[in-house]
DNA sequence: CTCACGTGCAACCAAGAGGTTGCATTTACG
DNA sequence: CGTAAATGCAACCTCTTGGTTGCACGTGAG
């Protein structure tokens, strides 16, 4: 049930669900790859708190670095946003077909069906 | 910077970041409105602690309830999944043309917007 | 070479998350 | 009416988060 793909899911979300967070992924998104003190530059936190971000924005794969001279570079990864989508679409798909269940056992009582509870 | 919406964000990403929320999630998802108590049988921690979660899950609008009786039935409310998917074709597109700004610099100096800054 | 800059690591702290148990309350159903 | 089921609330506990400060280490620029 609560598998390794799962747990990558919500590693993903949370890494998402954090305002600080978010806002360094749209710093980097919008300006590209940035050092963890250009991103703490124009931000209310402390260097060593926005590296700790990268590094849980890291775990979740959603970000990569490299080292570019004396600092390093973090950049975005965003083929892992397909992971969340796929995720969305699948929920939303089997909430539908619920839906769609609840809908047509309401509006057609249907005993042949009705019969099988 | 840090406004309503983005702090509206933050709490749906972080409601769907825990193993326990994504299984209550699914399972509503694929059986339709269930109340906590049974949501609680299949799952490894106990009635109140799925009470909680079901709590972070409507605080951040992913699921409703409706007394049905004596208990309470939580439904999803898939509307809001498309708040995150924005989210995400933002965050993808802006990184899109980051990245094509950075190649057009690389592959073209043009001095003429080079000199903009 | 020097030194300032960027980074990494460690210790520490307050607050919140996630979970439990226990009890009170409501309410459908014999 | 009585009772068992479902919920809500509160207290409590432990572990993690998000943040800080301080310091040591490498490395690039002048």
């Amino acid at each position: 049930m609560s598998n390794a793909r799962e747990l990558a899911q919500a590693k993903i979300f949370f890494a998402l669900g954090d305002v600080t967070r978010l806002s360094v992924l749209r710093n980097i998104s919008s300006k590209g790859a940035l050092s963890a003190s250009a991103l703490a530059v124009g931000s209310h936190v402390s260097r060593q708190a926005i590296a700790k971000h990268l590094r849980v924005l890291e775990r979740a794969r959603l970000v990569g670095h490299e080292k570019r001279g004396r600092e390093v570079l973090y950049a975005l990864r965003p083929e892992r946003f397909d992971d969340v989508r796929a995720f969305l679409d699948a929920v939303s798909a089997r909430w539908d077909r619920a839906l769609e269940r609840l809908r047509s056992s309401l509006e057609e009582p249907d005993p042949e069906t009705e019969s099988k509870k």
